[in-house]
RNA sequence: GGAGAGAUGGCCGAGUGGUCGAAGGCGCACGCCUGGAAAGUGUGUAGGCGGGGAACCGUCUCGAGGGUUCGAAUCCCUCUCUCUCCGCCA
């Protein structure tokens, strides 16, 4: 979210970085418009209240004095002038409303480096810092070569039997899979690989955060409001206080038209009636009465939401958390997209890193986290390739982000397995999160949030069936997973 | 799920309609004292918004949001959270 007062002193600047971004028409005159308005009723507001607390504060001591005459004239003074406050406060709060709904839908802005593009094609290469194509070659793991046709991770003899999509969608229906023997223990071993890695060696605090949480923490993160569609909510509906409110309503309303002259006719009773009906419908569907929790999307959302409405000391900086969780995704606008395998699941597990860092340190700590997500799989010995984000195919909330893709080679292509974005305060304006810098008397500022999958369990599980895969249908496991596989060093084999 | 109690500054804690953004203590910062330190002592110590070049001024915030009142930390309503007892439960 964007500070108005930014956007103010910085109105061009800001028109020509979200004109970048894809689907947005906003322009800073729209939001100036809206705060022209807001500032002008805090100066009348403010006056009115200046006026009221003065005059009430006579009538205090009027009243301290005995001098219930002087109190009276007082108190006809201040009545006279008090007329605008109620309708000024209600005003100061709806324009405030609206400027917050206007900057809490604009998406961030990216950073000057980012390419500029519509989709994943004009995504643009990214080899480090100061890489190229051969000092990134030399530290990545080859693409493996095979002397068969490699598979498709479901059509591996082990997955065959092991990963059972059948059976899930009796359970779930689809975009759910069940998995069994070896191959639910081969992702078990991922995923704490993973998170043993970036806790012991990369300076990442373990969190086993809530898998459910509320519409602020998502608002915080920016999925509020505006990608509802993409998550799965879980609510549970008060049904007592609906049907209270709803039957005080329905009084009132029909109160109203019984005062009515002349008494309304039956059928417009009626119709009205539907009409509150439908509205009251509509609340309870909203969520209005029910205590309402999501499912997270990504871990991203728990662990940003760590340091909300919080002031922390600089000293405390970098902050980096940890956890593997399960992420929830309706997949909503993804319909009939990687419908075979278990590439796109509703459910899928995932090692998710957040560092909370200073506004100077978080283009680093960026870089460095993009080499936490590769030592996965440089680990893992799979083959990938680092994209650079274009502006049409980031998130809403990044400034800048990397994707890592890894290679599949049972379906010839790089697949995205995590993504690693820097954003900037924008989060932390969101969710309040500060810090103090160290020195004397300096104000708070907001920190930089930045969040990197590292990397995705399911992805990974794919990755690892497809390229250790051998002709007779076994999988090779990497060596660095072997002692989370009780010493294995291959799985399916006769 | 039932019954009850509560939420005040970085922390503890006083305050039940008037000069209270808030006593007192702890902590922290700076100074005095000291050869140096401790002890003692003095001063200062929230955030947002608006106005102003600035000093500064105004306004809002005592869990959150509404309301009553000339005036609310204090009264009323809703919500969130915490604690105690009982019940249920992995």
């Amino acid at each position: 979210m964007f500070d108005i007062k930014w956007i103010r002193a910085n109105a061009e600047a800001f028109d020509a970085a979200v004109s970048r971004r894809k689907n947005v028409s906003v322009r800073s005159s729209d939001l100036l418009a809206i705060d022209d308005r807001r500032r002008e009723i805090i100066v009348r507001l403010n006056e009115a209240q200046e006026k009221r607390n003065a005059l009430s504060k006579q009538i205090g001591q009027a009243k301290a004095q005995k001098d219930e005459a002087k109190a009276q004239e007082l108190m006809a003074e201040v009545a006279r002038l008090k007329d605008f406050i109620p309708t000024g406060e209600a005003e100061e709060r709806a324009v405030e409303a609206e400027l917050r709904a206007a900057l809490s839908v604009i998406p961030n802005l990216a950073l000057d480096d980012v390419p500029q593009g519509d989709d994943e094609n004009d995504n643009v290469e990214y080899f480090g810092a100061n890489g190229t194509a051969e000092t990134a070659a030399r530290q990545r793991p080859a693409k493996p070569s095979f002397a068969f046709a490699p598979k498709e991770h479901y059509e591996i003899g082990v997955a065959e039997k092991d990963m059972d999509f059948e059976v899930a969608a009796k359970l779930s229906g689809s975009r759910f899979v069940v998995l069994k023997g070896q191959i639910a223990r081969l992702e078990r071993a991922i995923g704490q690989f993973m998170l043993d890695l970036h806790t012991t060696e990369h300076g990442y605090l373990e969190v086993q955060p809530p898998l459910l949480v509320r519409d602020d923490a998502l608002f915080g993160t920016g999925q509020l409001p505006k990608f509802k569609e993409d998550l799965f909510r879980a609510s549970i509906n008060d049904l007592d206080r609906f049907w209270n409110e709803y039957q005080r309503a329905r009084e009132e309303d029909l109160e109203v038209m019984r005062q009515m002259e002349p008494k309304p006719a039956g059928e417009i009773i009626n119709a009205r009636s539907l009409t509150r009906q439908r509205e009251w419908m509509q609340k309870l569907n909203d969520g209005e009465f029910a205590t309402n929790y999501w499912l997270i999307p990504t871990a991203e959302v728990p662990l940003t939401n760590l340091v909300r409405e919080s002031i922390l000391a600089e000293e405390e900086l970098p902050l980096r958390f940890a956890a593997l969780t399960p992420c929830f995704r309706s997949e909503a606008g993804s319909a009939g997209r990687d419908t075979r395998g278990m590439l796109r699941q509703h459910q899928f597990d995932k090692v998710e890193m957040v560092s909370i860092t200073t506004a100077e340190t978080s283009i680093d700590e960026h870089e460095r986290m993009l080499a936490c997500a590769e030592t996965v799989l440089q680990r893992l010995g799979l083959h990938y390739r680092v994209m650079m984000l274009c502006t049409g195919d980031m998130g809403f909330g990044a400034r800048k982000t990397y994707d890592l893709e890894v290679w599949l080679p049972g379906q010839d292509t790089y697949r995205e397995i995590s993504s690693v974005s820097v954003c900037g305060d924008f989060q932390a304006r969101r969710m309040e999160a500060r810090y103090r810098p160290s020195g004397e008397k300096q104000a708070p500022r907001y920190v930089h949030t930045l969040n990197g999958s590292g990397t995705a369990v399911g992805r990974c599980l794919i990755a690892v069936l497809e390229n250790y895969q051998q002709e007779d249908g076994s999988v090779l496991i990497p060596e660095a997973l072997q002692p989370y596989m009780g010493g294995l060093t291959s799985i399916g084999g006769k």
